[in-house]
DNA sequence: TAAATCCTGTCA
DNA sequence: TGACAGGATTTA
């Protein structure tokens, strides 16, 4: 579940773990780190954290050493800031305790499939290096979604999923994206016309920032650091919702598997080019 | 380019 | 009981 909307939500909450050192980790999850539980908490723990920022999906902790923490949320992970040792919720994984006045960071993740990563100063993130531009950057314009589509063939979904494409976007936010532009998600990316190009590149920025302002879709467990759901979902036009009617046209969403991802659109308000 | 994989829960 | 779920990598 956590796109780029979700995952900013989180970062923005977890700004009150700046300033503090990681005490202690604990885990009933060790498949999770990398390197293995022994050696991470051996780099880990003593080690102040800095910042905390966003890239893509992935959330960054920077210590003052300059080694980093790099988690993924995958399907169903995400963090909880507690006051406490005492879990917040029932599939909470992992806890770092924390300096200071009483704060625990915990992980929660049903699926497990979360990832939490230790980072030298000096060594690569591989999986940055390969990310595709920040949609809500300032720099990420209109030309540069033009050229980088001109590289690029195949249909519009796959490319927008495509993280070295465009950094951030998952299932819930390609689906609305693609209906926000009156794209079908099968449309080819070798035939949008520049038109449609400035179509997508609004809706890409509008859903995404709508995502943020509603502080992510929850459907089923996401919630923010203090555990409290977002209320994007609300807004949703296609995701999930096959078999309902079109909010704009009043016809039946249909839906197909595209990157073998569950696809919902309106035949009649999204044109195949 | 597609399928299998990592897990566990929910819903029909 | 089986299909499906927000992700992404690995393998064929």
């Amino acid at each position: 579940m956590p796109e780029l909307p979700e995952v900013e939500t989180q970062v923005c909450d977890l700004q009150a773990v700046i300033g503090r050192k990681i005490l202690a980790i604990k885990s009933d999850t060790p498949k999770s780190f990398v390197p293995a539980l022994p050696t991470f908490r051996r780099k880990v723990v003593g080690q102040k954290i800095v910042t905390v920022r966003r890239r893509a999906k992935f959330i960054i902790f920077e210590f003052a050493s300059g080694d980093r923490l790099v988690a993924h949320l995958r399907m169903t992970g995400h963090f909880l800031l507690a006051k406490s040792a005492a879990p917040l919720e029932k599939f909470v994984r992992h806890s770092f305790q924390l300096s200071g006045d009483k704060l625990w960071l915990q992980f929660s993740d049903i699926r497990k499939f979360g990832t939490l990563r230790f980072f030298r100063s000096d060594q690569k993130i591989p999986e940055l290096e390969k990310l595709g531009p920040e949609p809500l950057e300032r720099k990420f314009t209109k030309k540069v979604l033009a050229a980088r589509l001109a590289a690029r063939r195949g249909k519009l979904k796959a490319v927008l999923l495509d993280q070295t494409f465009l950094a951030g976007i998952g299932n819930i936010y390609a689906d609305e994206i693609c209906f926000a532009a009156r794209l079908h998600p099968s449309s080819k990316v070798e035939n949008l016309k520049p038109k449609e190009v400035e179509k997508l590149w609004a809706a890409i920025r509008s859903q995404l920032k709508k995502g943020v302002k509603n502080r992510g879709t929850t459907i089923g467990e996401f919630v923010d650091a203090h555990g409290r759901p977002g209320c994007n979902q609300k807004t949703l036009r296609v995701y999930r919702r096959a078999g309902s009617r079109c909010f704009v046209c009043g016809a039946v969403l249909q839906k197909m598997k595209i990157s073998q991802r569950t696809t919902t659109f309106c035949v009649r308000c999204q044109r195949v080019v």
